[in-house]
DNA sequence: TGTACATCAGTGAACGCGCGTTCACTGATGTAC
DNA sequence: TGTACATCAGTGAACGCGCGTTCACTGATGTAC
């Protein structure tokens, strides 16, 4: 047992995810530019200045939102890109990844719907700082999924700049099909899927061909 | 002179028109879904009471200004896509009209640039009537860009479906880019116009080895 | 053209309500010895 | 282990304020004759 947190300690964390729960929760339908205060400690159950020991104001309880959502985001955006073909396949895998990839986004939004419509929602909301901050997780993603892309074959003869481009176009789709994903009823799954699929196929095959 | 409409009509028009613009001045900085009824009618200099002369509700005020918004978009977007190339150019014009495109685009978002801000931010926003009323039009330009690529040699041997695709990825591409205008300092727009048309310029690649 | 009545966009007072923020507080947890 | 004091997460009352909505109204515009 690890008694690294005090039991005080203990419990501000656990009312301060309490918090991030529920403005999680009332955020499926409202945007975070409407989230009051008082609206938030009553789903949580405690008195309004309680919200004062965690956060400055709900602009500040959406920028600990979006490190929430979207790191737990980061492992899925590397498996995506990096996933190599299973052992024993020798031809053009992209198919496969793409499947692949695109059956990872859709888990992923069955299993955290809320991150997924908050980031959506507050990438072009109306609170520039959680805007700021969801740029700048974008970027990296970006970032990442480029220095993966820079390690495969495919990418001989590509600059850092078109890499970079490549892979913006690549995490921007990401989320758009996730929040297809969101909209879709369940038997319209599958449809969103295909198409996302057939996206990416035509986007793998413009990277094929964007040299020469 | 037509005098389809009688003083009152016109000045319940230029009132009702006064709401939408002063609605989609505070939209710069908010959500739809933290904007007040009150603050409109403040906004426009007439008592709060008036507001429900013209509308239910500030989210039927929003569908309004999807249809005012997306509306003037319709000629931009058959412009970008059905464009020819000059006489006298007998090359591959594709990258002309893609510069062009970006042109256009980059054009109209300086030209209406709330009204772009309100439909990116607003496509995923809370409300869920907007967010319809968003979509709707979204799926008409698809259908639009559709029209216009069926048209095209190049467009040969592909099925309804595989356009259809085509052309959603290219209508969120303009979307995008043209937040991206947005959020561009004006230093900054040079870049992000060269990003944009890298990324149609793959997908454009990605179009023409789609088949075989 | 003039008159009498109908329509209706915009008014202004009033309502109950929930908001964000302040402040002094309480009592469990933490710390020093 | 026990005691005395410090810390600080959460409390609860109070504040002034703006909110959305109701209602009966006013007076300019429209219409019928």
């Amino acid at each position: 047992m690890s008694h690294s947190l005090g039991v005080r300690q203990a419990q501000k964390q656990k009312t301060r995810q309490a918090f991030l729960d529920a403005a999680l929760g009332l955020l499926e339908e409202q945007s975070l530019s409407s989230l009051g205060l008082r609206e938030v400690t009553r789903a949580v159950g405690v008195a309004p200045t309680a919200f004062y020991r965690h956060f400055h104001s709900t602009a500040d309880l959406g920028v600990a939102l979006v490190e929430e959502a979207l790191g737990s985001l980061h492992p899925m955006i590397s498996g995506t890109v990096s996933a190599s073909g299973d052992p024993g396949h020798t031809h053009d895998d992209s198919d496969e990844r793409i499947d692949r990839a695109v059956a990872l986004i859709a888990r992923h939004v069955r299993g955290h719907p809320a991150h997924i419509r908050f980031v959506a929602r507050e990438r072009n909301g109306g609170v520039q700082k959680v805007r700021a901050a969801i740029a700048e997780q974008m970027d990296r993603f970006a970032e990442e999924v480029r220095a993966e892309l820079a390690k495969q074959p495919e990418s001989a003869g590509w600059s850092d700049d078109d890499l970079l481009m490549l892979a913006g176009l690549y995490v921007d789709q990401m989320l758009v099909t996730a929040s297809a994903f969101l909209e879709a009823a369940p038997e319209e799954e599958d449809q969103v899927a295909r198409v996302a699929k057939r996206r990416m196929r035509l986007i793998s095959i413009g990277r094929r061909h964007w040299l020469g």
